[in-house]
DNA sequence: CGTTAGACTGTAACCGGTTACAGCATTAGT
DNA sequence: ACTAATGCTGTAACCGGTTACAGTCTAACG
């Protein structure tokens, strides 16, 4: 494997000059720059990168931690980072977490060591021993975000895009609204959960609408848990007339459990759901839901930790990305 | 940021005492070890890693080149590399080409400057100046395999594969089957839909039947194009009694659309995909398909590579993963 | 007591780039 | 013809680890 020397001695020139060729040929005389290409081309050299981001101190790399890269929703939002990394020059290290502390306290050891120059952390944790010199790597936090969060925020107005879907299903007359709940911990470390429920109860509140308790259910996210919540709304007696998901997973295992109860949707009950990914345009009925930029999410992200690792300071500012509702066949006025 | 010499000087021992006891405790005394710990505790050194492998040559990364991230058959794929690959200590950095081979050639220039130490493809192309000095770099293929590729291959037999879908669906009794297939570019660069195009072809020649040009419609793999052929067929005079698509979300798009035209699944047509995706089980009907071990691929192909990167030699193995016919409900028997 | 093996340690070279600095040529200005 | 400015180049130090090698100290042995 050939080095900077190899060519500077083959191109009858210093290192510098090899050097400044590839960094700034228009600081080398046009001969020297001839002879070096050509000794360059004829070794076929390729610089060590590895060498010259240990001068620099610089990994041009970033990590991201995400708790299951396998969710579409997260492999939409890295897509968004990767596409802005890219552009800056930064490679994209994936740590997918499994939701282990462990696992994401050893990926974070990558920037501790420089192997990484930030982090954009898709889970509501500050990774590291963070207590104790505060926010000393650039950091982004981005969908699932602490609220006082004392580093840049990336997300969605959660409590709002709920409140929004909830006023839609009552705007069809709905009186009667259940929820199917994402998972939950009362500690804060879930916040869009949390978030989406106030959003819910909100809106309940301000329409003046009890909240059954029988109409909430807990589930964790997967097509799994909404097809069993349907077998909790299919043995109630007073059922809601409309149910509110938290993702689209949910929604769309609901919709499957309910029709396999013999209700139908939305003739017997609405659906609505959370996220618009790809696949609520073709469940059966389509499904109203909330579409949430997932790729813009990832591209604000990286964008803003580009702004830090380019000098900026920190700032602990929250950017809040547009949500919007999109009405599909799912939702449909009571019957009464 | 402290570096080895001020450690060193703090516990009052030499620089080759401190990286001793970083790399090999047992080979310094206990005394040294001690102050030594005092001193990278009190200084709350972390070792600058880019040092460590630019010494060492290595980077302890290897890239992954994935078409497109956000595709959640690829992002299981790549689950399965990202746990044996922080198992062997090698962290991942992520290459979304989004089908270009511009930005393909762009991250493999991160191996040829040695910031990654191997490449997983998971499309059937070797890029780089290939065929200029042969298998230069450890290269591992998956997912997508080129049949005469001179490196390690992982994936299934997508030819066998189809194959039994389609004798199942001839067991079923139906006579007439068509195929919705993924996208085809005879040049050799879409492997997977040649190869799953033969084994329905194959098991249609098997079974004296013959294959209805009408009944043959291209899709891009995309929910929509799944979607769009029902049109297609809803047109036909003589319509196929079930149909075989190259993936689950060409079924689903498809299901979904007979149903728009009036065409009840599996009663006139039946309908099987091919990946077993999450969703296949809660599509209405439930799809029948064939289980694709995506992780295990993964995973496999990271081993492969680790043995590479460990000092094998290279081989051209070819590495063949099982798969298994599903069945569910989205297939019945043809009605007279 | 002298010798030697074994345990531990320190010095300094090394990896392959970058770059401060000094030096040399050439050109421009007077 | 002399000076100054400009353009280009080369030498060598530097980044922060690792490690070959030589040296020191201790303990065990005859």
């Amino acid at each position: 494997m050939s080095s900077i020397r190899d060519v500077a001695k083959k191109a009858n020139v210093s290192v510098a000059t090899v050097s400044r060729y590839l960094n700034d040929p228009d600081k080398v005389a046009k001969k020297s720059a001839e002879s070096v290409e050509a000794a360059i081309n004829a070794l076929s050299y390729k610089p060590n990168l590895l060498a010259r981001n240990f001068f620099k101190s610089r990994s041009y790399s970033i990590l991201v931690l995400v708790p299951n890269i396998a969710n579409p929703f997260f492999s939409r939002v890295i897509r968004g980072i990767e596409d802005i990394g890219q552009q800056h020059g930064y490679a994209v290290l994936l740590g997918d977490t499994r939701f282990s502390e462990e696992r994401e306290a050893e990926y974070f050891q990558r920037v501790e060591t420089r192997q990484a120059e930030g982090v954009i952390q898709l889970s509501p944790h500050h990774p590291g021993d963070w207590s104790d010199d505060g926010i000393n790597v650039p950091f982004v936090n981005a969908c699932e975000c602490l609220p006082e969060a004392p580093y840049p925020t990336v997300n969605i107005d959660n409590a709002e895009a709920a409140k929004v879907v909830v006023e839609y299903l009552q705007s069809l007359g709905h009186k009667s609204i259940g929820c199917v709940i994402g998972p939950i911990d009362e500690s804060g470390s879930t916040p869009i959960t949390i978030e989406r429920l106030a959003g819910y109860r909100a809106a309940m509140k301000a329409a003046n609408l009890e909240i059954n308790d029988l109409h909430l259910v807990n589930g964790d996210f997967s097509l799994q848990s909404g097809f069993d919540a349907a077998a909790h709304y299919a043995n109630l007696k007073i059922k809601p007339t409309a149910v509110f998901c938290m993702n689209d997973e949910m929604a769309i295992g609901l919709i499957q459990g309910l029709k396999a109860h013999g209700l139908r949707v939305p003739e017997d009950i609405s659906v609505a759901g959370f996220d618009d990914i790809d696949f609520a345009q073709f469940s059966d009925p389509p499904l109203t839901t909330v579409y949430q930029p997932a790729e813009e999410i990832g591209r604000t992200a990286m964008t803003v930790l580009a702004e830090m690792l380019g000098g900026n300071r920190p700032k602990a500012r929250r950017h809040t990305l547009p949500t919007e509702l999109v009405v599909r066949e799912s939702t449909a006025p009571p019957r009464n």
